[in-house]
DNA sequence: ATAAATCCGACAATAATTGTCGGTTTTATT
DNA sequence: AATAAAACCGACAATTATTGTCGGATTTAT
């Protein structure tokens, strides 16, 4: 039970672009990564899954990169946490692609793992990246 | 960023324990292992570090097994996940035995995976065994 | 004495994460 | 038109973490 690299490096890069906001254009997965101190290899591809997802728009070709698809204020933490950890990320019976654990059906702990997931849900829809940047939330 | 098998199953033995609370007398990892369909020489493990942790004592020999070192009412669940994952299990870069990262000082998120953690921990510390078992929280 | 249990550490198997690579396509610039 | 810079894509390799197994030692009720 961890935050993944994967996820903390797709916040830092969100975050990067999120800063970077006010000066228009594009940014270079090159540029974010030695910013950030990532391996260029691996930040593309949890960037892509981010472009994937809606929340971040690219541009091919020279002088290409990404950005930000919204201002970071519509842009709230639930959505990058879900798109690089996936739906139900955490109460995983519940998902419909794992298998279901037998003991379902007595299993006083899965009401309270839901809850536990809805907790963290509505938390991080609260916060968005504008708020990050600001340091207030 | 998963509830670990090791929790879940630290968790069903603890709820385990906690239903049979009335009838005094300890539990073999037998016993449980059977009733929740969990690998014996695993949960032994599993629980071993809860009994380390303080919430459960143990009998050994025959006869022997554990038991809730406390009411159910008296054991948060923020125990439970504490002593199977690990102190500051979720914000790795704040516990002191990781590696902090290199961009910790200018890391805008890691005020953010902080809060994210408070609310993990005050949430898991407001439920305990016995709400758990008359599945109300 | 015996059997049933905890206790303990080492290790094996499996799965997940993290990271690398080579190539293809797109596009601004020269 | 050629070039270079970038996204895009899938396969794969390396590393790490989790999960599970085993054999023995110790304790204790019967």
């Amino acid at each position: 039970m961890k935050i993944s690299t994967k996820t903390k490096y797709g916040l830092r890069a969100a975050i990067y672009l999120a800063e970077k906001g006010k000066e228009q254009g594009f940014h270079s997965i090159k540029q974010i990564a030695k910013s950030e101190n990532i391996s260029p290899d691996y930040l593309e591809k949890i960037i892509s899954k981010m472009e994937k997802a809606g929340m971040l728009k690219s541009q091919k070709g020279a002088k290409g990169g990404y950005s930000l698809a919204r201002p970071a204020k519509r842009i709230k933490l639930g959505e990058v946490v879900n798109a690089l950890e996936g739906d139900n990320y955490f109460v995983q019976c519940l998902s419909g692609k794992g298998k279901v654990c037998a003991q379902c059906k007595k299993c006083a702990a899965q009401n309270f793992w839901q809850k536990f997931q809805e907790k963290l849900d509505s938390f991080l829809d609260s916060v968005s990246l504008e708020d990050i940047i600001k340091n207030k939330f």
